[in-house]
DNA sequence: GAAGTCTAAGAAATCGATTTCGTCAAGACC
DNA sequence: GGTCTTGACGAAATCGATTTCTTAGACTTC
């Protein structure tokens, strides 16, 4: 553990003496500084003979700052968070950063351990998806180290956020099965911390009042987990007058629930579920249920485009960037 | 983008100067060196009230060192690597390190931009999956930076290794639907080039002569996609005497091959179909479709084994590990 | 009591690139 | 011809923690 790595390393001052200039005059190369064409022939030439690569850790301590961005998520399993993965790295691949993605498990402890380490390391700044509870993004800002919260903003207006319309869309896709003919339209959210759980449920409740719907007593509050879910919508079919359709609020749990569904025999045609989100492989929409399309991989290429700005240097007031949920209104099949 | 991060930076020589001590002997507390239990105290009451966090970066470039792997996988949006890079951080974090994640679409020039980074970031070691075709790990080597092999090998017996037994798997996947009655078992598998797509083929073709099957017209090569599948079991389906079973090397592919044979009226009771792991939320062996287990988190947590004992110091001969796939038998439903 | 260990701990070198500061020379301008 | 600019570039400081060296006591040991 002591010495490692400890094969040929080329050092800025291999590649000085090499071209027969100084150091410095190897970095200005390098970092595109001013430097007579001879001199650059030189140096260009010394570092390809010796296939240098500059030390990004010296840079870093040096420059007080890293073309890394830390990627915080609650769960890599959750294709949801995996695409918006997927839209972050290519944003930030394109502006030429790399991104490290961390796991909290949903783990507040887990989640301000990461935060800790993308400061003492020196990161260019941090895309938080943030895990359930309250997130203590003080010490970034103390240190003013860029944020972007997605998915979920922080409850502070000082912090850049991207969401979607979640309101907008619990709204319309309750009113798509009212629409259907449905009339006892339940809905299972996730944790009332959470705000998306929050809202999304708030769209689905405004579109009941408006249906004279059944109010609150059709409501549960899950964990955004398969389990949940499945826990939740058999709860639902076992009430004395159980629902005929529902709003899910997450990918996982409808996944559950369509478990319960199944497990009590009925369809998803003889239930009416709109879901918030699809899954890979094992498409709601292909499956005749209706889908609040959740646009990961564009949140991911917001978040980072508006973090991007931030390190660059933009410091306006913060923003928070609304994507639209087009809730995919055909009930294929 | 140049004065970033100016805020509140507690150095180890404030914490020096109020502990009235020198930057030396705080070192020394932080490290476990020896020190007078006076000066510990000291140090450690300073740090706590400066809320002291050691700077990585310069830690990192004395110490030529640092306590992250880098994991390269081919798709994070593929479950198999995600539930791979999950046990590959449960391991890592508990040995105190830090995974960074990169994703390279199986491009071999991503993966050499990754392979140079993790150099240039002085991590402690790499985890590869490769990616499609040769990956060139001898800058590693040059460095002495550890390198762990898992999924594929490489082909080269001086590198740690974790694989599956596939050829075992391929043998049993097609026995089993042999033993079920179904004569004709053809076989879609990976690239021929990858390593993962010959061996199970391989395991397949060695059933098919025991039983007198119809050897390699059955076979198919693809691309471990699921468009991929789906061509090439359209494909099958299309023969004059087509297949009335198959092996699919993959859980994509197994995907997209589901979806050609419903196209033609076929569900998975009628066409015997085995596959090489399974997917969550779309189970393969809930709709009744023989699985190959393919244990990805736990190849994680032996990859990430590995390569900590070589950070450790390990420099014993390479070892190649080699999980079982135990073929899940029982057909449900 | 002198010579020979230990110990704790400070001063200073070190890791490798960046950046400031200053020097030197060539050309511009009066 | 002399002063001013300007550009290229080397010497040295810098980033912050770690790790030698060194030194000053304290403690043995004969």
């Amino acid at each position: 553990m002591r010495d490692r790595m400890a094969g040929s390393k080329v050092t800025i001052y291999q590649v000085a003496a090499r071209a027969g200039v100084s150091a410095a005059t190897v970095s200005r190369v390098l970092n595109g500084a001013r430097v007579s064409a001879e001199s650059e022939r030189l140096v260009r030439a010394a570092a390809a003979e010796l296939a240098f690569t500059p030390n990004r850790t010296a840079r870093r301590l040096r420059r007080q700052y890293s073309e890394v961005i830390a990627l915080i998520i609650p769960d890599v399993e959750n294709p949801f968070f995996t695409a918006l993965a997927r839209g972050v790295e290519n944003r930030a691949r394109a502006g030429g950063f790399s991104v490290v993605l961390c796991n909290t498990d949903d783990d507040p402890a887990r989640e301000s351990t990461y935060i800790d380490i993308a400061l003492a390391e020196h990161m260019a700044g941090v895309i938080l998806a943030p895990a359930d509870g309250a997130s203590d993004v003080s010490r970034l800002l103390a240190r003013k180290c860029p944020v972007v919260a997605v998915d979920r903003s922080l409850n502070r207006p000082d912090i850049d956020a991207v969401t979607v319309d979640n309101r907008a869309g619990g709204l319309s896709a309750a009113e798509s099965l009212f629409a259907d003919g449905f009339s006892r339209v339940a809905c299972i959210t996730g944790p009332s911390s959470v705000e998306t759980a929050q809202l999304r449920m708030e769209g689905w409740r405004q579109a009941g009042e408006r249906h004279g719907a059944g109010g609150d007593g059709l409501l549960r509050y899950a964990d955004y987990r398969v389990d949940g879910g499945r826990a939740a919508m058999a709860e639902l079919l076992a009430l004395r007058e159980p629902p005929d359709a529902a709003v899910v609020a997450n990918n996982l749990m409808a996944a559950g629930a369509l478990d319960a569904l199944r497990d009590a025999g009925l369809t998803p045609h003889a239930f009416g579920l709109a879901v918030f989100g699809d899954l890979p492989f094992a498409s709601f929409e292909r499956q005749g249920i209706r889908v609040v399309d959740l646009p990961a991989r564009e949140l991911g290429e917001a978040a980072a485009s508006l973090l991007l700005d931030r390190i660059a240097g933009d410091d306006g007031p913060a923003r928070t960037v609304v994507l639209r949920t087009d809730r995919t209104l055909k009930e294929k099949q």
